[in-house]
DNA sequence: ACTTATAGATAACATATGTTATATAATAAT
DNA sequence: ATTATTATATAACATATGTTATCTATAAGT
């Protein structure tokens, strides 16, 4: 009973989106999300308790986009899938990247610490990292995901060469994954 | 003609600075600054048009600090110690790195084209890259400040394994470094 | 000694923002 | 039809913050 709903948890954290999309996180307020939706702040206040309730709603949200522009790599090489995911994200939405990588910290540790057996599992099958051992595929996994983070931050801060294509960036990623593995082999080789 | 002045510009300028250091620079308020010092806020006022003066004043602080961790490293190798200086201050000062990289991305890029040319002059100079084309070489160079960019930022993020050591991320900084360059190296061996 | 300029303290003002109290209107249950 | 519920609007309240007006006291110039 009472009057029919006009505005729903989905459309505010839409609209709370969007002004992280273009202003940041931190410039989310709950008059301007009401100015978004035509509307008062109240409904926002039906849907979330306060402002922290509704920061937890975003951030679901902007995980869940992480997670598709994931799923829309499909490569197999999950290594790669994930560069080019994270890439693509740290282009799309710069603002809301650099906002995360600034202030979830924690989010992120969390998220690496359990990618981290996936991804050396994942190596693992891979016939040309066969020979190596899981601590030297640790490193070389490090080595990547700090070169892909640095990627990101830099498409997300336009720190690239001016006319630095997604295409350039991928091209980069892959070259430097070649270097590390290359590299890795050949210093085995020596130590065989 | 008047009284002694008891707060400096400097004085000023130390207690934003701590406060920045471990609240960040958004977390600056007059009023922390004028507690910090035992004062009002008059004294900044004096010494200060307004908060965006203050703010100007303080980035040029970080700014003179980098430079120093910069003077402090000497191997010679410019390219070295570049990574290793900006290691340090992530390290050092991780709450400022972070807001540095996020705000300042028009800074950054300023300083950063400005040093291309020099650190590629430097690199033509070792006997080691010496049969490099400049191309190669700002390839290499991009790299590793992709590398670099992102080995900071994982620092100042703690997003690194644990008892991660400074001696350690130098370690990886070196080896990616080898890396790079001894791939660039087949690679040309290859094509000739 | 007197005047003047000014550093500093204090409090007020303006604004931004989260939150809540109250009023209104719409809808469902009776 | 009446009542109860509740979504929404509005306005107020509380707090945080930059800024400024005003007052006091101090040091320098005369």
């Amino acid at each position: 009973m009472g009057p029919k709903a006009k505005f729903t948890r989905e459309q505010i954290i839409d609209a709370a989106f969007e002004i992280a999309k273009r202003e940041g996180i931190d410039s989310i307020t709950m008059r301007k999300i009401a100015e978004k939706m035509g509307s008062s702040v109240a409904p926002i206040y039906v849907n979330f308790k306060n402002v922290d309730e509704l920061n937890e709603a975003l951030i679901e949200r902007i995980i869940s986009i992480s997670h598709r522009l994931l799923m829309e790599e499909n490569t197999g090489n999950p290594f790669r899938d994930i560069g080019i995911a994270s890439l693509r994200f740290a282009m799309e939405y710069s603002v809301i990247f650099r906002d995360l990588v600034l202030k979830s910290g924690k989010y992120m540790r969390g998220y690496d610490e359990k990618m981290m057996p996936t991804l050396i599992e994942e190596m693992q099958k891979d016939p040309e990292l066969k020979e190596f051992t899981v601590d030297e595929l640790k490193t070389i996994l490090l080595k990547m995901r700090i070169f892909q983070l640095g990627l990101s931050m830099m498409a997300a801060n336009s720190l690239l060469p001016k006319d630095y294509s997604k295409e350039d960036m991928i091209d980069i990623l892959s070259s430097t994954a070649d270097d590390v593995i290359m590299s890795a082999k050949l210093r085995k080789g020596f130590l065989k």
